[in-house]
DNA sequence: CGAAATTTTGAGTAATCTCAACGTTAGTGG
DNA sequence: CCACTAACGTTGAGATTACTCAAAATTTCG
């Protein structure tokens, strides 16, 4: 049961989509499989690089460690999407770690196969560049989110992020995929915070929260909210 | 007198030194100076961006827009350093704006150029993506300091960053080559915290502050320190 | 169904910010 | 070159946001 067409996998995955049958064969060789159970740990923060990951399905959290347990989310990797990337271009360790936040499957793929690939095809290496810049661009929004708004106005900016931009549609209702507490974390709140900021706005009428579900009746005036 | 070889600034770039002559050539034609006083602004968050920037000498502010004149300072840019190459990548506007600390001169390179050069230079191409990941590590760095470490820890971090690792050598001198308030701003402190912590630090012993010069008797004890 | 993890709620605390005043430095123009 | 002014930096007192610790309620998962 595991043996899967490498090739197959790569081929379907967004990074991978301009490589030719014939560069994607020249991948599989420096690719393999990695499947994990909830919970399982991919890489320690401080190990040595290895390679880029693809997730092909589950999703995984990257964060990094500090005292006493607690840990700080960096981001959420979602199927389709590649990791690791700028560690592997650096040779550095791992300045985060990674974990399967359900059962999963990741494609890794050794440096010596990226780097041949951005050789054989410029295309594949401005598509690293823009993935790379994208990643930039949304952790300078997260500076931007931990310098400049406070705890109501990050949880709103979270929230709405989710919302589909539907035009003549007020409102919407955001169902929350990870645990709230991932969520606090990853929007530098306590979990207490996060919670009482939820409370918050729903007496305030701009929500209603019931377990992972938040129905907001008026994105808008969500939006518009200065804390009144 | 504002006739200048751009080839040979260009050929004295960090980013550019593994091009050849010829690829240079081809660059200078999408290349053009940019002169600028201190205090000036280069381009504002939100306007279209045209092209990615290398400074030749002058150091730049990149920073972030808030209300009442606030401003959250995103990075310093030294001479030889580039800056606004994710945003050309992606073809969005900025997302922050630039500013001439002191009188200064840059080169500014259209997208064009830069995508001409990947395509013609494999190398290359691998020295933006290992600029860009050098550069999310810089960023990542700074989300961690700013999620698990408190005022003290960011100051002493800042601090310890600027004093050379020579081995068998305890203390050090650290000459701040910024305005407090700019430094104070990167480490997401108000200046008036970031005046304190230097001289509660001072009281402890543990440095010496005298205008923009920072004598450090012990690095170790310094960074050791658990804030008692 | 039961245990473990997550989430909520409450009360008190601590770190950092705000506002205001004063001192100092640096840059400008006469 | 000096005097002046504006910007920068320091200090104090008080306010405030978000955190910590603790316990109860709820959900999730085996």
């Amino acid at each position: 049961m595991s043996h899967i067409d490498v090739g197959a996998l790569l081929k379907h995955q967004p990074l991978f989509q301009q490589l030719s049958e014939r560069q994607i064969l020249a991948l599989v060789s420096h690719t393999h499989e990695v499947r994990g159970a909830k919970g399982q740990m991919i890489f320690q923060r401080g190990d040595p690089c290895e390679g880029l990951f693809v997730v092909v399905y589950g999703r995984v959290k990257l964060a990094i460690p500090s005292q006493q347990g607690a840990e700080k989310v960096v981001e959420i990797i979602h199927p389709g999407q590649s990791f690791a990337e700028a560690v592997m271009f650096l040779g550095r360790p791992y300045p985060v770690f990674a974990q399967f936040l359900e059962d999963g499957m990741l494609l890794k793929i050794r440096a010596e196969g990226i780097l041949g690939a951005i050789d054989s095809d410029t295309g594949f290496a401005r598509s690293l560049l823009a993935g790379l810049s994208l990643r930039l661009h949304g952790m300078l929004r997260d500076v931007e989110r931990y310098s400049l708004e406070n705890a109501q106005q990050r949880v709103i900016g979270y929230l709405l992020q989710y919302v589909g931009d539907t035009p003549g549609e007020l409102g919407a209702v955001v169902e929350l995929d990870i645990h709230k507490n991932l969520i606090a974390s990853r929007l530098n709140l306590t979990p207490e915070t996060f919670s009482r900021v939820l409370q918050q706005l729903g007496k305030a009428g701009l929500l209603r929260v019931e377990g992972k579900t938040i129905t907001i009746p008026n994105t808008a005036a969500l939006a518009g909210w200065g804390g009144e």
